[in-house]
DNA sequence: TCTGGGGTCCTAGGACCC
DNA sequence: TCTGGGGTCCTAGGACCC
């Protein structure tokens, strides 16, 4: 039986959700605004005695004068016309096209269409692993009419059982492997299927830029553009030596795999969190002295939000860690290993207040950031036990180091 | 008028142990 | 006294993804 992995990723999936809010948005320029604006209301509260698709089109907010350091997160097709699209600035949008309509970020609202969509999925296909709000692969291989036609019988099945459950669309690749189903997926969008089968790899894949691997991003685009490689069949055409001595064994090995279509991973179908973490830019750069109140309670708030963030997902933490990113954007992190788990809002802030003091002040900032890693579960009385039983064996290891150091020493007797 | 927020993984050096 | 090598943990930074 042949391996048939699908990569499905919904079609503009914040801009699709919002539109079937308001549906009297439909063909106009919308974009969707990072972070905080003016108001820092979601327009459904605006309008909540009212029915959200009878809101006048004047009644939106529009792009135009915006102030603010918010940045494009999607854009419907409308509004890419005009060259706006995902990590903009969107004061840099609104010269562009000030007549766009600006709708905050509704992560709640997404997060339902997601379980939704999900859920729809797993029904039909329960091998799938979450790759974020709008992306998932599923294993097809042994899904009835997962064979069939190279798995666009079940990928056609999956497109409509979704679209009668959301009214969403999307577009779904499928191919002998997780990395050649994303790529797959990329080719018929919006709400297309493709099956890209092993002996296509060198007509579908080989011309295509080698930044559309997932995994190579600006910066090794970039230093494979200097060796004047530029495609992905340039790229499987270098010598897996010449490959590993420019970037090393992993990556170097890796990357001659990849230009082969070549991908052995697995479907993950459950992982644990590694880090839980806050963090905000400011409206304007903060001085740590002039602005030193604000800071603090910004700072305060940071560590109590993630404190809640662990309570409610049941974890608890042993690194502590800030991150700050200066007005010149440069950002430096410090952390710190503490010798017990917590979720601790206290705690959390204390460790945090002396990573900060690890830190250089002088130049003001833009960004403060609170993480917690290290993560185990709390409350889980395996886990809890493990701890305990790992602290033992430290306290005892650290207790015979002691004796051990004193005897070379001869100070023992 | 630059450049969000929440993540994962990798690398590399140093500490410390065996 | 000098030398070595593997393993793990901690820390800082950075690339990349959604």
């Amino acid at each position: 039986m042949i391996r048939r992995i699908a990569h499905l990723d919904m079609d503009a999936f914040y801009a699709s959700v919002e539109l079937l809010r308001y549906p009297q948005l439909q063909g106009l320029p919308v974009v969707i605004g990072g972070g905080r604006r003016p108001d820092d209301e979601t327009l459904s509260q605006n309008f909540e005695h009212q029915s959200l698709n009878r809101i006048p089109l004047d009644a939106f907010p529009r792009l135009a004068g915006y102030t603010g350091r918010g940045v494009i997160t999607t854009a419907t097709y409308a509004a890419r016309q005009f060259g706006v699209g995902s990590a903009l600035g969107l004061m840099k949008a609104a010269k562009l096209c000030p007549q766009a309509i600006l709708l905050p970020v509704d992560f709640a609202e997404y997060r339902k269409y997601s379980r939704a969509f999900k859920a729809v999925i797993t029904d039909i296909a329960p091998l799938m692993e979450d790759r974020g709000v709008d992306e998932v692969y599923i294993d097809f291989t042994h899904v009835p009419g997962g064979q069939r036609e190279g798995g666009r019988v079940l990928a056609r099945l999956i497109q409509k059982a979704i679209f009668d459950a959301t009214g969403l669309t999307c577009s779904v690749g499928v191919a002998p492997n997780k990395l050649l189903a994303k790529m797959a997926s990329e080719f018929n969008k919006p709400n297309g299927i493709a099956i890209l089968h092993e002996s296509e790899i060198e007509a579908k894949i080989w011309p295509l830029a080698c930044r559309k691997i997932n995994g190579i991003g600006p910066k090794a685009d970039e230093k494979l553009k200097k060796h004047g490689i530029e495609t992905i069949g340039q790229l499987a055409s270098q010598d897996l030596q010449w490959l590993i001595d420019h970037f090393g064994q992993k990556t170097g090995a890796w990357l001659h795999d990849a230009a082969h279509g070549r991908d052995e991973r697995a479907i993950v179908l459950e992982s644990e969190p590694v880090s839980v973490s806050r963090e905000t830019s400011f409206d304007r750069d903060l001085h740590a002295v002039r602005d030193k109140a604000e800071l603090t309670r910004i700072f305060t708030g940071l560590c109590e939000q993630v404190a809640a963030d662990l309570q409610r997902k049941g974890y608890v933490g042993k690194t502590i860690g800030i991150k700050l990113r200066y007005a010149d954007f440069k950002s430096v992190t410090r952390d710190q290993t503490l010798d017990s788990y917590t979720a601790d809002p206290k705690r959390i802030r204390h460790t945090a207040g002396q990573c900060l003091k690890r830190v250089p002040l002088e130049q003001r900032l833009r960004l403060l950031g609170v993480r917690v890693g290290n993560l185990a579960k709390a409350g889980n009385p395996e886990s809890y036990i493990r701890n305990m039983a790992v602290a033992q064996i430290e306290r005892a290891r650290a207790a015979t180091n002691l004796i051990a150091s004193d005897v070379r020493e001869g100070q023992l007797f």
